[in-house]
DNA sequence: GACCAGGCACATC
DNA sequence: GATGTGCATGGT
């Protein structure tokens, strides 16, 4: 078993995902903090308060308040603590990299990953996200549903970290951003549907890849 | 009413 | 280094 064979039965059986289509920079940023811990509905909630307000745009939520900004996106979910991390991040590119997104995407991907995951708030899933789906870096993202697939599935091992989750797609797939943005999103659906809190493999794409020991519990 | 959702930082041992 | 806890809303 392949993690290419994998990609290829979840992508037959789902097919495109579509995480964060052509929406701005501002629009996946802002998301891949208030998804933190937290259902995307909820998310889409806050982004659309924003989006009434006119406050997706990096200046301007660069220069609120931070307690107007906490109430804007309170159905998020830790709306103070994801405003401080919100304006923590602003904080850097409004004042070392000029405003400009760009600007900061521009570094290569480690010293972009090592950038973002200085900023309070931000930790490595969150960095690589940024990385991956606002600044098109070639960088796996690993959130829960991933690390609950790659073990439930024997792909590694039950105590493997982030890196080294990260290593087994770094090292196994060709270094592609379509690829990896499309990956992610497949496992997450996979996750969803069958993978949860109880195992539910009946119907599971990826069922005749399970290893002969059978499932294992997180 | 319990449990979960596309984490992270910080305290304590 | 491992383990526990706070952060908070909305759906099932």
């Amino acid at each position: 078993m392949t993690l290419h064979e994998a990609y290829d039965r979840l992508w037959n059986a789902y097919g495109p995902q579509g995480w964060w289509p052509g929406e701005t920079t501002i629009e996946i940023v802002v998301g891949t903090i208030l998804t933190q811990n937290t259902s995307w509905k909820n998310v889409e909630r806050a982004i659309e308060n924003l989006r009434d307000v006119g406050l997706l745009d990096s200046q301007r939520l660069h220069t609120i308040d931070i307690d107007e900004l906490a109430e804007i996106i309170r159905p998020a979910g830790y709306y103070r603590l994801k405003a401080r991390r919100l304006k923590n991040l602003l904080q850097l590119v409004h004042t070392q990299y000029s405003g400009q997104w760009q600007e900061l995407f521009s570094l290569d991907t480690n010293s972009l990953r090592e950038t973002l995951l200085s900023v309070n708030g931000i930790g490595p899933e969150t960095a690589d996200s940024i990385a991956l789906y606002a600044a098109n870096k070639p960088t796996f993202v690993i959130d829960a549903y991933t690390a609950r697939v790659l073990k439930r599935h024997g792909w590694i091992d039950f105590e493997a970290g982030y890196v080294e989750m990260q290593e087994l797609f770094h090292d196994q797939l060709e270094q592609n951003v379509l690829l990896f943005n499309e990956y992610h999103a497949l496992i997450v659906r996979v996750g969803k549907e069958h993978c949860g809190t109880q195992p539910k493999c009946n119907g599971c794409p990826l069922q005749e890849l399970l290893p002969e020991s059978g499932v294992q519990t997180a």
